[in-house]
DNA sequence: TGGTTATGGTTGTTTACACAACTTATGTTG
DNA sequence: CAACATAAGTTGTGTAAACAACCATAACCA
């Protein structure tokens, strides 16, 4: 392969290096901050699902959230020291934690969505619908490729 | 904002979440592991821009790999630790390091790009050349949105 | 020319990640 | 039922991230 090759395909390496991934939870997390929500973006994407869908387990916030086990159980620690979510034990399954979010983890959904949308309004900022729509089936096949 | 709509955004909220770039970046990881390359993906994304332009400083492969300058500092660190890379006292700008290649570095080049290629074809397996085009468009404007 | 501002890099702190090894509980099956 | 395999979660280790504060050098400019 020659060097002109691999300046040209500046956009493939792009991708391998996450650049367009670091801007976007990098600007969700300044979106966040200055709502004065003070949750990492990786903390985001926890409490996205449980907005949508109490009493998780850890497993499944994994599998949703494409983060390894390890990964998951200390941002549950660490959304637990915040006391926006607490593990309760299955009484089904004494293996497994169902996550449920607190009071105020509960509350925080409103702000948080909306900081959401506004990092996608932000981001995707003069795309046509069209375009927005072929991307959307471009990641969706990486991710099917990927996992 | 309803739950329907929550979760009819899936594409979007996928993309808050870094998911698709830590598909990429995981799998990345893996191929260069199975070459007997053992950097990691962060490390590839230096070591590619040097395998392109060798010489620059740290300022400039901050902007190059979008990071920021603490994360570089850290990065050529290790790469130093690891023989790949050396920094070099600029003479005529006292206050940068000019980062080079090592031998073995420089060896490294050849195998290393392959296996990110390897990396491209996999997750862009089953794309059409425009379907990959009109994502790079968008993405692009992604970049430009944020930065 | 001397003081201020800007730039390149480093260090400290907290958070997060991958991978491997481990514990405990549940399933399987001979 | 006992032995083995699987599954859920935790812990250890090394690497990387953001952000803020800092040092040294260079550039500006009044």
């Amino acid at each position: 392969m020659l060097d002109q090759d691999l300046v040209s395909q500046e956009y493939f390496y792009n991708f391998l290096t996450g650049k367009y991934s670091i801007a976007v939870m990098r600007r969700l997390q300044r979106n966040l901050k200055e709502a004065g929500l003070s949750i990492t973006s990786e903390q985001w994407s926890i409490m996205y699902n449980l907005w949508i869908e109490e009493g998780l387990t850890q497993q499944e916030l994994a599998i949703r959230t494409f983060r390894d086990k390890p990964s998951v159980t200390r941002l549950i620690n660490n959304l637990e020291r915040l006391n926006l979510v607490i593990r309760v034990n299955d009484k089904n399954d004494r293996r497994s934690n169902l996550i449920y979010l607190t009071k105020i983890g509960r509350k925080m959904k409103d702000e948080g969505m909306k900081q959401a949308t506004n990092t996608i309004e932000q981001a995707l900022g003069g795309l046509t619908d069209d375009q927005i729509a072929l991307s959307h089936t471009a990641l969706h096949r990486v991710l099917f490729n990927l996992k």
